[in-house]
This record gives structure tokens, C-alpha cells and sequence, in this order.
RNA sequence: GGGCUCGUAGCAUAACCUGGAUAGUGCGUCCGGUUUCGGCCCGGUUGAUGUGGGUUCAAAUCCUACCGAGCUCGCCA
């Protein structure tokens, strides 16, 4: 039931406009009060050459209701045509139609394959809070677009071979070999170990010698450091999937960096044939000033490979094993300038989806105070701790008496997963975001614990209610509370749509609070269990259709469902 | 110095791509009301488009200059 088509309907008997040019002028007002749909007249009237108050205002002269129309009144409101519902015949329909469809809000399926790459953690390094940033808006941005009927093939990209790797089995080696025997999370304690190898190596160039000859050992495949490598890589994929499994990313497909060095070095060779590739002392510099990009390095003068040279070897891979219409990459906006190095290589080289390669570069996250977060706080920026002290930080909020102490961490960590999820996703990837777990956590305000507060409220309406759910007596729904929350439920679809479209989660984020706001004061004002069965069993099934719409915005954000908090 | 991004009330943010109705929302403030299907909610209050030009019937939105912040500009991932 597409509200648009039925205005479109209406005015194409009216206007020389074809149908689409209609729908898609067509908008949603700023306030009810303007009514549900609304026609701006601008260009018609700029066509005419009359002013749009008056072609609004004549236009609404020619028009005549019919007694069966979905509309019940329309308005000229300046400028705008305004469409007003008639509610009573538009809510049974709607709810009844809702109601019958699971899958409420599903996008028609569409033609284009879009392979999106939204987080590429080094292993043996921890985890910080700009990966749970792309993780959380990424894994959304995946699901919505899934949702929205786009196919989406998400892929996880580890960097894998580079000189990190070297540190960390040089530190470890070195002072904590054996260590591992009384640490849980050996994960994020390779993390601390990578980090103090970084540290000791900074300014001292015998540490430095001693890294390069891991290195070096590696590239020459030496057994031992081969082996030590593996046997840490363990820890630290064990770690990365338990961080995948809390913000519920998935992925499709594996990509390894040090499976493309050999192929990326093949590429360079192609672009030796290009007028953009010299050699500066032996070294292949690739020139885009024409272009108006700055120059870039392709490997480093001792002959290995870059990011830049990897990554042109594994966007052929892709479109090979894929076949994909788009290629999505989403990193931290710091990459921005590589991004389009790649690309423009990409379009030299001929690559055959440039046109259709899409960086989304994301703003960074700083402390609570907006400032980076120092290394004299220790590890404050590693995912585990910021996961840690949230959901310490949760637990202390629980204080139903129906969770037993027993359940209390598992509750914890759905909330506390919950928050973070909401916290990254509300704001648009522009912005830079200063992480505060307390303001994350808060019960109150635009929060994940909110949203899930609000169905737990709604499952427990239904639970206790004495009546059944029955489309019988919608008509009865006739508050302006319960009409504001239809009419947000209407525009689901919308919304699914317009974010999908536009790459932007959070205004799926921003919907679902305003959903569960709308709830709440339905819930304060229109009590469910206390009035005549007639309407109670219409509130009912106005609540289990809320309950589908807000259960599927937790599903999309990412957010843990619980039944009691 | 060049390039890119951002600048909205005390704080945080939406709308900017694709210019249109009174710049929406949360936290906070202050005043009142509710006390339950669970911590909520309701009514009211406070207060914002960095600055200056330009384009337009119309600018938070487009262009431009400046101011401020961040990122970035060949061997770092």
C-alpha cells in the first residue's frame, strides 16, 4: 500500500506530468499538520509562469473527491498540495497488511551486486574503537542494503604481511614467551605486546635490526617464525571472531594481503606500459598530477610490495570471483587520498567497473573529552577494554529483580553490545565521534538501551494483556498518539529505502528512536489492558505490528534483542 | 604551503548530495503534572545555522573569500 502511487493516481488525471515525474516530486511534509503526502507546484507554476499559490490553489479547485477515495481531504497550503488520509479507512487496511507480512519494509530485489569491504584489521594488534566504528555502521549499512533487496556480498580483508607482524614475534619472543598459559584473552593481549614492541623499537635502531631480521626470515619462509606466526594468528583470529560475533558483522569472503603481493607486482609491470609509471632509483612511481592527484610510490625501493600494489591485485580478484556491479570499500577517512590513487590506477589499468568503485571514508573516534585517546590512559582505545567497561557499566544498571544474579553478565552484555552498536550508528560516518559510554549506556535519551527497553515494553504488553489481538476494530484507533505512531510505521519502507539508496545507516538509527518515542507515548496514553475488549484487542494489534517494525530495526542496527532488562 | 572533510543552542546531533512550508531531535536548565502494562511519560520553558560576499522568487543546503578544527600530501599500515 503505497501511499505515493495513490496521490500519483490522483493527480495524473489532473496534470500533464507522467507518473514518475510525479511520484518522484512528491514529498513527505515537515508536520502532520500539512497533511500525509504533499505535491510541490513550483515547476508547473514556473512552466505556466504563474505564481505556485495560485496554480496550487486553482489546481485544487478542478480536483473533486471521490466518496471512495483513501484521501479525505486536500488541501492548498501555499505552494503545496497538501494530501490529508482519511484514517479510518487506511488504518485497517495498512495494520491488516502489515500484519500479514513478515518481511514488512523489504525492498523490491534489485539487479545490482554490491561487494562491500567495510573492516581490515592488522592481526596481532588489538582492536580499537575505530574498527568497532566500521564495524557497527558497515555490518549495518550490509544488512539494510540486504534488506532494501540490493545483493551485497560483504568481505573481510586482513593485513596480513608487513612489519607489525615482525614486532609483535619479536617482542614476544623476547620478554613473554610462555606467558600465554595464565591470559584469557590472548587476543588482546598480543594487542599490548605489538604495542610495547612499537614503542622500544620507535627510536632505537639496534631494535629495529633485530624486526627486520624476523622479517626478513619470514619472507624467506624460515620454519620457526612461520610456525611462531601461525600459533599466535590463532589468538588473534580467535579474538577478531569473537569482536565479529558482538557487532554482528559477517562476511562472505576471506582476504588475506600477503595473497597479492605476487600478483600486485605483475600489475605494476602492466602500468610500466602506461604513461603514468616512471622510475625514480629504481623505483616505480606512479604520476597522477594530470589528474590532479599527487604522485604515489608502487613499491618500496627494496622491491616490496606497498598497500596500493595489493590492493590492485585483489580488486581483479574480486570482480573476477564476484562479478560485482559496485565495489564498495569503507575505511578510516584518513585513507581518502589512497582511495582515489586506487581508483584512478583502477581506471587506467581498464578496470571494468571504475565508474562503479565507492569509497566511504569514515570520521575517527576520539575519548569522551573529543581528544585522541592518549597512550598514557594505556589501552583505553582497545575494543576489549572500551567492551569490558561497558558492560561492567550495564551491569550496575540492572536492577530487575526478574534477573538473577547468575544472568546478570549475559544481560549485560546484550545492553552493553546494544549501546555501542546505537552510539556508532546514529551519527552520520561525516562526523567524528567522542565515545561516552555513560551517555552510550543511559536508559534515557537517543540510546540502544532505549530501543530495546521500548520492545521489551511492547512484548510485555502483549504478554499480559487478558484480550487477543484482532483487526476487528481498528477504526477505533483514533488518538493522536496511536495515529502518530501509524503513520511512523507507514514510512518504514521509506526509510529502508532512502538509506540503502544513500549509504547512510544512521538514518535508520534516527528512525527507530523516533519509532520507539512515538511508542512510548502511546504507551503512556493509551493504556492496553484497562479498556473495553473491543479496543484493547485493537491496541493489541497495534502493538504487535509495532513490535515487528521496531524488532527489525534491532535486527538491522545490529542490536541484541532481550526479553526483560 | 596544496588537497579533502567538518563548523547548527551549554553539550551532542538531524536536515546539506537532490535549494522550498515554522531549522527537527536528545541530554541539560527551569516550572508544573502524572506513578505504572517496569525505570517512563505528559504539558510548558530556555536556546542554534562560524563570518563576509554572490547566485535565486526562495540558501543551513549551491558558488566564493576569510576564520576555526581534523585528516592528508613516495617507501607507514
Amino acid at each position: 500500500m503505497d501511499l505515493k502511487e495513490k496521490v500519483v493516481d490522483f493527480l495524473k488525471e489532473y496534470l500533464s506530468l507522467n507518473k514518475e515525474k510525479i511520484y518522484n516530486s512528491l514529498e513527505i511534509p515537515p508536520d502532520p499538520k500539512f497533511g500525509d503526502i504533499s505535491f510541490p507546484c513550483f515547476e508547473l507554476a514556473k512552466k505556466e509562469k504563474v505564481n505556485p499559490g495560485h496554480y496550487s490553489k486553482h489546481l485544487r479547485e478542478k480536483i473533486v473527491i471521490p466518496d471512495n477515495s483513501i484521501f479525505g481531504r486536500i488541501e492548498s497550503a501555499g505552494p503545496y498540495l497538501n494530501f490529508f488520509v482519511n484514517y479510518t479507512k487506511f488504518i485497517p487496511k495498512l495494520l491488516k497488511e502489515i500484519n500479514k507480512n513478515p518481511a514488512y519494509g523489504r525492498g523490491k530485489a534489485k539487479k545490482q551486486k554490491i561487494l562491500l569491504e567495510y573492516i581490515s584489521p592488522n592481526p596481532l594488534k588489538d582492536l580499537h574503537a575505530g574498527h568497532l566504528r566500521q564495524a557497527a555502521v558497515g555490518g549495518t549499512l550490509a544488512r539494510i542494503l540486504d534488506f532494501a533487496g540490493f545483493s551485497v556480498i560483504p568481505v573481510l580483508y586482513y593485513n596480513d604481511s608487513g612489519t607489525h607482524i615482525a614486532k609483535t614475534l619479536w617482542a614476544y619472543e623476547k620478554f613473554h614467551k610462555g606467558e600465554e598459559k595464565n591470559i584469557s584473552n590472548k587476543g588482546a593481549w598480543l594487542g599490548k605486546i605489538y604495542s610495547e614492541a612499537h614503542k622500544k623499537s620507535k627510536d632505537n635502531k639496534k631494535v629495529q635490526q633485530e624486526i627486520r631480521k624476523i622479517h626478513l626470515a619470514l619472507e624467506n619462509k624460515n620454519k620457526k617464525y612461520i610456525n611462531l606466526k601461525k600459533k599466535l594468528y590463532l589468538w588473534s583470529t580467535q579474538y577478531f571472531e569473537k569482536f565479529y560475533r558482538d557487532v554482528n558483522a559477517k562476511f562472505d569472503k576471506i582476504y588475506y594481503d600477503s595473497d597479492f603481493v605476487d600478483e600486485g607486482k605483475k600489475i605494476v609491470k602492466k602500468l610500466e606500459k602506461t604513461k603514468y609509471l616512471y622510475y625514480e632509483n629504481n623505483t616505480p612511481v606512479l604520476d597522477l598530477t594530470e589528474f590532479n592527484l599527487p604522485k604515489t610510490l608502487l613499491l618500496k625501493s627494496d622491491g616490496t610490495a606497498l598497500y596500493l600494489t595489493k590492493d590492485l591485485a585483489m580488486a581483479f580478484q574480486r570482480i573476477k570471483e564476484f562479478n560485482a556491479d559496485k565495489m564498495v570499500y569503507m575505511t578510516g577517512s584518513e585513507q581518502k587520498l589512497n582511495f582515489q590513487q586506487l581508483f584512478k590506477a583502477l581506471e587506467i589499468l581498464k578496470f571494468k567497473n571504475s565508474e562503479n568503485l565507492f569509497h566511504i571514508p569514515v570520521e575517527l573516534v576520539y575519548d569522551k573529552h573529543g581528544k585522541r585517546f592518549s597512550s598514557r590512559e594505556g589501552n583505553a582505545e582497545a575494543y576489549s577494554k572500551i567492551i569490558e567497561d561497558a558492560r561492567k557499566a550495564a551491569e550496575k544498571r540492572i536492577s530487575n529483580p526478574e534477573i538473577s544474579e547468575k544472568e546478570k553478565p549475559e544481560y549485560a552484555d546484550k545492553i552493553a553490545r546494544g549501546a555501542l552498536l546505537y552510539f556508532m550508528n546514529k551519527v552520520s560516518y561525516k562526523k567524528s565521534i567522542n565515545l561516552d559510554l555513560e551517555k552510550a549506556l543511559s536508559f534515557e535519551g537517543q540510546t540502544g538501551p532505549y530501543l530495546q527497553y521500548s520492545y521489551v515494553r511492547a512484548r510485555k504488553i502483549t504478554k499480559k494483556a487478558k484480550s487477543k489481538p484482532s483487526p476487528k476494530y481498528l477504526t477505533k484507533l483514533d488518538t493522536q498518539a496511536e495515529l502518530n505512531l501509524i503513520r511512523k510505521i507507514y514510512f518504514f519502507p521509506d526509510i529502508v529505502e532512502k538509506a540503502a539508496e544513500s549509504y547512510q545507516p544512521h538514518l535508520l538509527a534516527e528512525y527507530a528512536f523516533d519509532l520507539a518515542s512515538l511508542f512510548s507515548k502511546f504507551y503512556e496514553l493509551c493504556p492496553v489492558s484497562s479498556v473495553a475488549e473491543s479496543l484493547s484487542s485493537a491496541r493489541l494489534y497495534l502493538v504487535q505490528v509495532y513490535i515487528r517494525v521496531i524488532e527489525r530495526c534491532l535486527n538491522l542496527l545490529g542490536i541484541p534483542v532481550v526479553e526483560k532488562m
